[in-house]
DNA sequence: CTTGACCTTAACACCGGTGTCAGGCTTTAC
DNA sequence: GTAAAGCCTGACACCGGTGTTAAGGTCAAG
């Protein structure tokens, strides 16, 4: 498929998924004209890179890690053993993120609990806005 | 307190608790010399501002909720009615991030137990860097 | 008086993925 | 043949909190 396609189904601008190529993650074949053509496959490889660009890994570092994820059809291929230590310490991070959103949220919910009861005021503010 | 023990009780850098004050989070009194002086209910400030900064919230919005989060003692001080909606669509916005964030964990959780029982090489790997 | 720790403001730079625009070529549809 | 949609490369800009440095003022201790 054309990236225009390619855009479309995994919701990646064009933008990104030419960056993405630049970076390296992915290798699209070229028609004569210089149109790139992705692998059906390249369709899963962009919402791994979504997924952990997300979660805040780089591009140089999922660039090492997704060859360690292609789907052999039976579960993953062999991984990278020289990839474990940083493997770990993202995965440690992620987990260190999860607990301090956790922690926002819980702030934010104490805030928002305290809200008077009373919302005449929010509700006059919504009739402001809405016209 | 100065400066400097602010940043020490809380980890933030002097840097970036001018930038707080320059947004309008923090309003230290000042010494007629000009050094800032901080109260000691800022440590607590400082603690949320983190914690909502790292949660993705901008300075704009944690100076509006700021005043909502003032512990009285007895519970949060009654909240800010108009912030609401968007402390509602904040929250939906953590919880997403959560998710994505498990989703990633559970991704490199595969790569890594799909990495090979048998690490010779990773451990020659960590001989040759320590030598 | 001087040294050194601590403070002040101001300015410049960075990260790194993404938006956007310009100028031009290719393909498809009519 | 021509219009429109799609694709190409390249370049500039942005976000927004933080690091860093420069040039200087303040203050306690020796």
């Amino acid at each position: 498929m054309r990236i225009g396609e390619l855009a479309k189904r995994t919701g990646a601008s064009e933008r990104s998924l030419r960056y993405y190529e630049a970076q390296g993650l992915l290798s699209p074949s070229r028609t004569p004209a210089g149109y790139r053509i992705y692998a059906e496959s390249d369709v899963d490889v962009v919402r791994h890179v979504q997924t952990l660009l997300a979660a805040g890994l780089n591009t140089a570092f999922i660039k090492e890690v997704l060859p360690c994820m292609v789907d052999t059809g039976e579960g993953l291929a062999p991984g990278c053993p020289e990839l474990l230590p940083h493997l770990q310490k993202e995965r440690a991070r992620i987990t260190m993120s999860i607990d301090g959103l956790a922690t926002a949220r819980t702030l934010l919910d104490g805030v928002i609990s305290a809200t008077p009861p009373d919302n005449t005021e929010y509700e006059a503010w919504v009739a402001r806005r809405t016209g």
